[in-house]
Parts: structure tokens; sequence; C-alpha cells
RNA sequence: CGCGGGGUGGAGCAGUUGGCAGCUCGUUGGGCUCAUAACCCAAAGGUCGUAAGUUCGAGUCUUACCCCCGCAA
């Protein structure tokens, strides 16, 4: 059993965490972000990982930087860690402390690397309609995900998987390999493979990526973007000038349309004619129909401003959404 | 004291300048149908978050408190 320190913030990083404690390591300490005022009325909270390591009695380190902090530097050397995990810990490790412990400073990685470096994989994995995804462990060097891979597992993505569910998976799958992958260094068998120049990037997600582009993506791409950003923001649009989310649609095809709506066909041309984002039908039995570019999507959970996410019967209920309004304005 | 929204029949909402508490859906009973989540008729179901105040009269105005939610992370 290796003696270990273990970075790492959110809940992601605890799963990790919690493979390699059962996993009987000696876990020397837990480095974690500093406690951030969060939620309604900005309480402090703790991160995830500070949970878990309070409940073991794991040591807590939460640096507020760590560049040029020698006290800090001074201090994980002195627990002269065999290996340093690193998953989701939120700041970038200088040269200083990758450099410290004897078998290396390792990081387990949500994406099959060299594709989709960098901070938001798993989303970008969704986003992008990928059909499978995985989880990557590598040697940390100074770059962003840059380093040597060690072990990667692959994972499939299902159809109409959101990125929280993934995240969930891809945890555990992380945990799972994380104890293989310092196993295999343990016994001296672990591979150090290039990652190569064949790379993507997943950069950090905005605003801006998340308001639905109705006249440019077509239904598949909208039904990608709304269930990657699930739960993260959310996709958004407007309706009657307020920001409405959708947090879950489907695609429909014209025949699924005909058997839903008998006698659709007759005005199947005139859904060519409008532009995309003009709801096509609307009704608290059978939901809410928006026109995309290429197809139809049917709108299944749906979230207006200040209030919560609702199934869309519920929503139309109480709020009248009209055949021929366009969204997006 | 981060910003903002809200608590009205089972659900989602409306309620105008304070004047008998409404809408859509659901529920129950009945009708029409070969039939139905369709259609028609009828019924049940609300101390309008809590407490106090202003008023002839408060869901509506004032004050305090409780609870919920969104943004932001």
């Amino acid at each position: 059993m290796l003696n270990i320190i273990f970075m790492g913030t959110p809940d992601f990083a605890k799963e990790s965490l919690k493979s390699i404690y059962e996993a009987g390591h000696n876990i020397l300490g837990v480095v974690t972000n500093v406690d951030k005022p969060k939620g309604r009325g900005m309480k402090m909270m703790y991160s995830p990982v500070k949970e878990y390591a309070l409940e073991k009695g794991i040591k807590i380190f939460q640096p507020e930087k760590i560049r040029n902090n020698i006290e800090f530097i001074d201090e994980i050397k002195k627990l002269n860690p065999d290996i340093i995990c690193v998953v989701a810990y939120g700041k970038i490790l200088p040269k200083e402390i990758l450099e410290i412990p004897k078998k290396g400073c390792i990081n387990v990685h949500g994406s099959l690397l060299p594709k989709y470096r960098g901070a938001a994989p798993i989303q970008w994995a969704v986003i992008n309609g990928e059909q499978k995804t995985g989880i990557t462990t590598m040697y940390m060097d100074i770059g962003m995900d840059t380093g040597d891979m060690i072990l990667k597992e692959e994972i499939e993505v299902g159809e109409n998987e959101t990125t929280g569910e993934l995240w969930e998976r891809l945890s555990k799958t992380g945990g799972k390999l994380l104890v293989e992958t310092i196993k295999q260094i343990e016994n001296g068998t672990a591979p150090r493979i290039k990652q190569g120049d064949n790379f993507t990037v997943a950069p950090m997600l905005n605003k801006e990526i998340a308001k639905i582009d109705w006249n440019n993506k077509g239904a598949l791409e909208i039904k990608n973007l709304v269930r990657g950003l699930n739960p993260i923001m959310g996709a958004y649009t407007f309706l009657h000038g307020k920001k409405i989310k959708l947090w879950r649609v489907n695609i429909i095809s014209k025949d699924e349309l005909s058997n839903l709506f008998p006698g659709a066909e007759e005005y199947a041309y005139k859904i060519e004619e409008v532009i995309p984002g003009t709801v096509l039908f609307s009704g608290d039995k059978n939901g809410l129909f928006i026109k995309a570019k290429d197809e139809v999507i049917q709108v299944l959970e749906i979230q207006a401003e200040n209030s919560k996410k609702m199934n869309i019967y519920d929503f139309l209920r109480g709020n009248n959404i009209n055949i021929g309004e366009v969204l997006g304005e």
C-alpha cells in the first residue's frame, strides 16, 4: 500500500478518494479548494471531498493559493508521499509540487485522451453527441491534461443520457481506474503512453453556448445541447421575452408527428414554411412541439424564470403557449 | 446582511383602482359513443403560508415571522 496525498474538490473527485481509501491505501492528507459561500444566502459550504475527509478523519489542507506558497509546498514535502492523486481539484499545480512524489503525480480525467483536454470534458462529449467516452489516467506534467497516459476505460454514452447521469457513472469508473492505476504503478507495470498531437480541447462552458440557436442548429444538435447542459446550467431560449430553460427534449419524426396528430400531414407544407423555433402544437394533452431546422422537437421538461423545473404538462396548465408563437426572441 | 421570485381547492396558474374566490387540468357521479386520454352534463374540494394592524369591508394595503424557489458558485 502506498502513501498518497489526494487533491480534489467536487463530488466527482470524492468518488476517487473513496475508492482509494476503501482500497486500503494510506491517505496522508487531502487537499481541497477553500470553502466558498454557496447556495441561497451564500452560506459557507464544504466541498464533497472535504466532507468525506472529515468523516474519515483525514488531514485536510485548503491553501488559498499554491504557486509560490512555500509553507504549503514544504508541508507536502514533509509528508513524503509516494503518489499525489489529483482529480478535479480546481487549481493548476506548479512544477515544485509535481516533483515531490517519488512515483509521480497522477490525474484522473473524464475523457478518452487526447480528446477533450480541459475543464469540461464530460459536458462537451455529450454536447457533441459522442457515442462513447471514458476515463483516462495520466502522469501529470505542466501542461493542461497533456501528460503521458497510463490507463483508459471506455464507456458508452446513452442516447438520452444527460451530463449529470454520465458524470455520475464516470466518477465511479474514475475511482475504479484510479485504484487500478495505482496498483500497476506499485507493481511497476504501469505503461506510459504519449498522447501525440492529435488532441481536442473541452474549455469551460460559458453562458453563450447555453443559448439555443434555432436558426442554425438541427434538432439533434439542440437535443444534445439540452442533455449536455443538464443539470449544469440548462439550455435556454426565450418565450414572451423571458428566459426559459429546456431540461429534456425529444426529437419527433414527421411520421411520429402524424401519429400523434391525425391530420398533421395537411399542415406539413405549413410546417415547412414556418421559421425554426415556432410552436407547432401546444396543449396539456400532448405537450409542446417546436419546429427545429430539420425536424420537430418535443419539449418534456421546462423551467421558467424564477421557477422550478416542471414537466411540460404541469407547465402548460398555468402558462399558455399559443401555436405559432416563436421561441428565441 | 450577495441579487431576485413566490406561498390561493389534488396539480399548474389568474385575481384588475380593497367589494360574494376564479381558470385549465385532475378527482367523483351521470350521459353520448363499437370505443377512447375525445365530447356533453353535474358534483365534491379553499381557515387565500402564520400573526398582528389599517378599514364598514383585506387574497388585494402596512408590519413582523415561517417556509419554498431561482440566479450566482
